[in-house]
DNA sequence: ATCTTTGTTAACCAAATGGTTAAACTATAC
DNA sequence: GTATAGTTTAACCATTTGGTTAACAAAGAT
């Protein structure tokens, strides 16, 4: 075997193929860009990854098994739903602001190509919601929240969360904010969002 | 001149280009594919538009034209904030079930290209956030709402409003529902979302 | 009628792009 | 050392794609 300096021409492709994938799309994506980034030549992006479909799913499925974990915390641990709220916010903030391109690369991709999380779905069940419905129902019943459906508060705290990342330009657009002030407003949403939703449901 | 059937193959061809670039992206868009979707010669687009950029920026253009009164309506009138944040949430979800491609297109060539606000922000001001921010403090400072900033207040009722169209495939896959289910979900959140705004920051 | 302007088309072109190939190189097995 | 199998490269190829051109058609203007 042919294995000269940094030992893994592999990773060091998926790692460029990350990069510019996430910021131009599949569509807007050059495998000559993807080597040049990488180093090497175009035809190992073929040897490894046989074509340009497969090279982007590889970088697909990355990114979303980088994200699903991030969801199913708090989809399945036994906390309340007050703290898995609070917990996930804080979390998954960090988490993104350390992945700027990812909530927007997996966005966009799925609307370009919606059969791609079936394929996920199917494998693997990434994300099931069903006992954190249970469990709002429970605390409904309880009088611990307000009368409140799981599906729409899931989609309330990601919307809530996610939302601000994608949008970016536009917000730091009509905030009139540059890319540090555009970041102390997420700061303070790691308090904030949770304290917002929490509001909003907890029965007093 | 001459004008056969039609009378406007300009604007045949900026309907056409509107729905090839809404569904596909800038780099996902062909030039051929317009041209079919017209009816029209290739070289067509050209003469009216000179090149795919521009043709892009009229279309892109008329999209956003299309949605920043929506959101100017929630930033300037002078009713309650309460009462702003209804009607915004049902007319606004209205709005967009009418052009589904909408939030996502502009989010999507907004981060492929952020200069892109910029030069519309300086063009015709086309958010302006001042007086609804105004509003807030005012309101708050009424003792009728909970301390709240009118920043991440309007973050807020964008994340709610906009993410569920832009999330779809996510949202179908994780609630289990197809088409018709999503739009149930969504036609529940004309009136869920306000009330879950308003919960939150109502002081009471 | 014919000249001019505007609109339209088919054919063409150069560049970009995803992908292939055949040869060369490197390390290990024998 | 030499065979062998995996790795890497430069050169090449076919197709796609945005864009151009030159000829043609239709409708006023004169």
């Amino acid at each position: 075997m042919a294995r000269t300096k940094d030992e893994n021409t592999e990773e060091q492709i998926l790692e460029a193929a990350k990069n510019v994938f996430q910021t131009k799309g599949m569509d807007g994506a050059r495998m000559q860009e993807i080597a040049d980034n990488a180093g090497i030549n175009k035809a190992m992006l073929h040897y490894y990854y046989r074509n340009k479909q497969l090279l982007f799913e590889a970088v697909f499925k990355s990114a979303f098994s980088l994200l699903a974990p991030q969801l199913n915390k708090i989809l399945n641990d036994d906390s309340s739903i007050e703290d898995k709220i609070r917990n996930f916010t804080t979390n998954y903030i960090s988490f993104i602001m350390k992945h700027p391109y990812l909530p927007n690369f997996i966005i966009q991709e799925l609307n370009r190509n919606p059969d791609f999380i079936i394929t996920i779905q199917k494998n693997n069940t990434l994300l099931n919601i069903e006992k954190f419905k249970a469990q709002v129902d429970l605390e409904v019943s309880q009088g611990n929240l307000k009368p409140t459906k799981g599906d729409q508060l899931f989609i309330n705290i990601l919307s809530l969360n996610i939302f601000p990342f994608v949008a970016k330009p536009l917000i730091k657009a009509f905030t009139k904010e540059d890319d540090k002030g555009f970041e102390r407003l997420i700061e303070q949403r790691k308090t904030e969002v949770s304290e917002f939703i929490i509001n909003s449901i907890k029965q007093h």
